[in-house]
RNA sequence: UGGGAUGUCGCCAAGUCGGCAAGGCACGGGACUUUGACUCCCGCAUCCGCAGGUUCGAGUCCUGCCAUCCCAGCCA
């Protein structure tokens, strides 16, 4: 990844080396394995991963692994899988859990500071002491316990002494805060609860609040950079960082967190479809999941430049699921193969091409790129073209075929249909066409310009296979089974997946790996499925102007 | 209605000490074209949430409004 742009963030961080503030920068990425990355994700792991790569710092993964109750090892897996993917391996990879030690610790020097209390209220009572946003809150009755009496009771939550909810530890602060983030939060609570990593060897957890300026504390992290939901609590991170004596002092700095449109991209709703079969699963290629684009065909590559162009900003913002399609297309454009595949075919028969004769045709596998060589594609007297390439009834400004015209054949033969076969329905069932068999490498000697040029296919050696389009990014079906009050309600569209299951392509397709991309002529980019074997993604189409008339 | 943050072209987003609005996506027009793709030209905010004020001059300073987002988990 390179890094040439600049942002707000590294200004900051210019500042701040400028200063001697910090002599060195040193970044983290700290999600809760509790689901999969996705393309917000991914900014998030961008900026911490350029920041610290820019200024020559090291650059975290640390698991925020505090709650045992919504996090597990798959979800760790899969995320160190896909920010390796990305291509942001980290430096060094933590757990906040093997920190549980040290925030204990630290919650110790805190009672005997003073600074924190073990408090007895219901979680019910807590939120009706803790006030409203117009009303300051009152300070709980178990406030100023003895330190002698705080310093044993947080033992024994420790030990298990006490049921779960029971009892918290509080850090002492300020009930009357404009920011209720400073209210006296609580920083542990009882749960008994095995951890995916620690097992049984804690019935008390530290909260978010304390965990985190911790392990930033304890990794000796520069710069936390996290989305702009925890500015209010920036408060609550400098107390913490404050009161510990860790000598480390870590700055957290915000920013926009990415939305895409058309675009689920809260976890929990993820977490909501894969569990309610509404999709095949994480990696479902209609999913925004870092491993749903991966199936579906993305490169890591296009999805950091998407991230890139983006920017960053503190600003909300909505980004144009468009601009992501096109880094994808700006890439494969260069990349891809070029392949022919026809998706919904109609025979057309040469009428004045001899039976059993077999040509090739040199096609380009790469116009973009004079190095990807050519290969040599068999033309036969029968053959298979793409049915919206041709129209009984064309409009007007329609260039490919119709009855009594004339399209080229890419690579091939300029062709003229002369009859159309019906069949009992009505419906077209061949074309019958004569080639102009002048016009192989040729344009017409006559000078008669053939504005149309459609892709084919030998009937005699296209493979079938099936092809599934999307119709755009992260748009789901089935609409009318999902409850309204789900809040990704409104980003699914009921037409998003077409299988196309009759579909043909080029003989070489046939031994396409899993993965492998290739730019379908005219149709699009698309990506062997990695679980449907012989089947195609669809990744994005081409640019179509001849739906616009052009 | 308390606090915090943000408001520059349809969507993102640059805009140093105030000096007379970058760029990308999208869109429109044209050239080229054996992918109506790609590529290449051209166009696209006299205006910076609104209203006042300071100034020779303000998106940039001041004042006052307005709008949107976040916060009342023993989630992160």
């Amino acid at each position: 990844m390179e890094q040439t742009n600049t942002n707000f963030i590294h200004e900051i961080i210019d500042e701040d080396l400028a200063s001697g503030a910090v002599d060195h920068v040193h970044t983290r990425f700290p999600p809760e394995p509790n689901g999969y990355l996705h393309i917000g994700s991914a900014k998030a792991i961008w900026i911490n991963h350029s920041t610290a790569r820019k200024y020559g710092g090291e650059f975290n993964l640390r698991y925020d692994d505090t709650n045992p109750v919504k996090e597990n090892d798959e979800f760790v897996r899969a995320i160190y899988e896909d920010i390796c993917w990305l291509g942001a391996k980290p430096d060094h990879v933590f757990y906040g859990s093997d920190y549980f030690g040290i925030c204990y610790e630290q919650a110790v020097k805190l009672i005997k500071k003073g600074l924190a209390y073990v408090c007895d209220l219901s979680a019910d009572e807590m939120r009706e002491y803790r006030g409203t946003l117009t009303e300051p809150g009152r300070e709980s009755p178990y406030r100023n316990r003895s330190v002698e009496e705080n310093l044993d009771l947080f033992e024994r939550m420790k030990n298990g002494e006490f049921p779960d909810g029971s009892r918290t530890l509080r850090a002492k602060i300020d009930m009357a805060s404009p920011n209720i983030n400073l209210r006296d939060p609580a920083i542990y609570r009882i749960l008994h609860k095995t951890h995916h990593r620690q097992g049984d060897k804690w019935c008390i957890y530290p909260l978010y609040d304390f965990a985190h300026p911790i392990q930033d504390a304890v990794e000796g992290i520069t710069h936390s950079l996290c989305s702009i939901e925890f500015e209010n609590h920036r408060p609550l991170y400098d107390w913490v960082v404050e009161h510990m004596d860790i000598p480390n002092k870590p700055k957290q700095r915000e920013f926009a967190r990415l939305n895409v449109t058309y675009t689920v991209m809260s976890k929990r709703y993820l977490r909501d479809m894969v569990e309610s079969g509404l999709v095949d699963g994480w990696d479902d290629p209609r999913m925004p999941t870092l491993c749903g684009l991966r199936r579906r065909g993305y490169t890591p590559e296009s999805i950091i430049e998407f991230v890139k162009r983006a920017g960053v900003s503190k600003a909300y913002s909505v980004v144009d699921a468009g601009l992501l399609e096109y880094c994808i297309r700006e890439e494969l454009n260069r990349t891809a193969p070029r392949r022919i595949a026809v998706l919904d075919p109609i025979k057309v028969e040469i009428t004045n091409y001899p039976d059993g004769k077999t040509e090739y045709f040199t096609q380009n596998n790469n116009t973009e790129d004079p190095n990807a060589g050519t290969r040599e594609v068999p033309f036969t007297k029968n053959l298979y073209i793409e049915r919206e390439d041709f129209a009984l009834d064309p409009p007007p400004k329609f260039f490919r075929l119709k009855k009594g015209g004339e399209v080229r054949l890419m690579g091939a033969y300029i062709i003229r249909c002369d009859d159309v076969v019906l069949n009992e329905n009505g419906e077209i069932e061949r074309l019958l066409c004569s080639a102009d068999l002048e016009t192989r490498n040729n344009n017409p000697a006559d000078g008669r310009k053939i504005k149309g040029t459609i892709h084919w296919l030998s009937a005699e050696t296209a493979v079938r296979g099936a092809a599934r389009l999307y119709d755009r990014l992260f748009t789901l079906e089935n609409v009318a089974d999902i409850p309204e009050d789900k809040g990704y309600r409104d980003y699914l569209n009921p037409n998003s997946l077409k299988v196309c299951e009759n579909c043909f392509f080029e003989p070489s397709l046939a031994s396409a790996k899993p993965g492998d991309r290739f730019q379908f002529v005219r149709l699009g980019y698309f990506c062997a499925d990695t679980k449907y074997p012989g089947s195609f993604n669809r990744i994005v189409t081409l640019r179509d102007s001849y739906a616009k008339g052009k």
